[in-house]
DNA sequence: CACGACCTTTCCGTTCACGGAAAGGTTATA
DNA sequence: TATAACCTTTCCGTGAACGGAAAGGTCGTG
């Protein structure tokens, strides 16, 4: 551990404040935090999924928060819902529109501008909703079997371990609940 | 429409039936009717995902209604869940294995083996099930997090719309009903 | 039996999402 | 100031998932 942190010498603000004392990070320091490679986060950069992050005087790239937060979110789209970087691009500039019309609103008093703003951002809303919407419906189906198919082996377990009193229902080992009720049933070690 | 189907004649009743009546499909027939290419469902093949479909004496690809239904379960775990070919293919091994455990299962009575087979069965569904389950907390955490903005700009449209009295709440418009309960907000027009 | 429409395999090309090397610049520390 | 450990851009390579053309075979109909 030869050198830890550069406390970069002021003179250079920058655009975007760095979050009340959060030191930026260089960009295999954001890379091992959210779990990417380098060359995935100059990739996304290229692809237009990150704002043009700070740069030092010598071009280093330089993190704040929100980038992390951002990388962290495209990582999640990426993995946990399967989006293609274009995808994520497409979802990424809504965010920005959003931005807009929240600076947009607080910019005019008419109504019918008011109305124009607000009714785009729930079209947006809603073609993003329909989209996941349908992943997530099968999805749950797919979960839904596959529990159907647990509970069926757990029987079978339960009926081979004796008491053929009590058969069908099954105690679940470790569970993710999930925030729309149901308790989802997890088993053993990690995945991937 | 200049031919239309081939009755194929009797004399190649091949190994598997095509279940009572069902005239076998030709590649690019399937290929229409689950959406997606004959170049796709080649690949698929090549990769494993299929079993080697039925041949005509030509070597014409035919596929029964197992064919098709594994060909539509491959497309939705492909597009909905975004798994990758290499990933399909071991759900798939997967469920080749639960066929032959069905059948090991039936043909020994010793509780020992049995046990070993279900446990075996539970712990790969498991497996799958936390993988699964990942993918379906995030989404889920997106799609709550789109309805919560959705329900914000609702409340600013009706506040816009003359009467300050009730605000916050919303009707929603349209729903698909989630298996898991809660009613999932879908609005205006297809998404793609 | 000839035709058009489909099929076969083989192979090369393409897009996406990066990996990795090259050639050179920057930054904190010794 | 020299050195190690980062960083930069540029470019070429790679595996996945196909697309598409080539060269030839097969099917039902005219």
């Amino acid at each position: 551990m030869s050198r830890t942190r550069a406390p970069e010498p002021p003179g250079d603000p920058a655009t975007r404040l760095p979050i009340a004392g959060a030191p930026p990070l260089r960009i295999h320091e954001v890379a091992e935090l959210v779990g990417l490679t380098p060359r995935s986060i100059r990739y996304y950069e290229e692809m237009g999924l990150l704002s043009p992050s700070a740069r030092s005087r010598g071009a280093y790239r330089l993190f704040d928060q929100l980038d992390v937060d951002r990388l962290r979110f495209i990582k999640s789209l990426r993995d946990d819902a399967g989006f293609s970087i274009a995808e994520i691009g497409r979802l990424l500039e809504d965010e920005a529109a959003r931005r807009l019309a929240r600076e947009a609103l607080a910019s005019t008093d008419d109504p019918a501008e008011r109305h124009r703003i607000l009714s785009g951002r729930l079209a947006s809303i809603d073609d993003q909703l329909a989209g996941l919407n349908e992943k997530l419906t099968r999805l749950q189906e797919m979960v839904s079997e596959l529990q159907r198919r647990r509970r069926h082996v757990l029987g079978h377990l339960a009926e081979l371990a004796g008491d053929t009193a009590s058969a069908g229902d099954a105690p679940a080992p470790a569970g993710t609940a999930t925030p729309a009720g149901r308790a989802v049933a997890v088993g053993r070690g990690p995945a991937r």
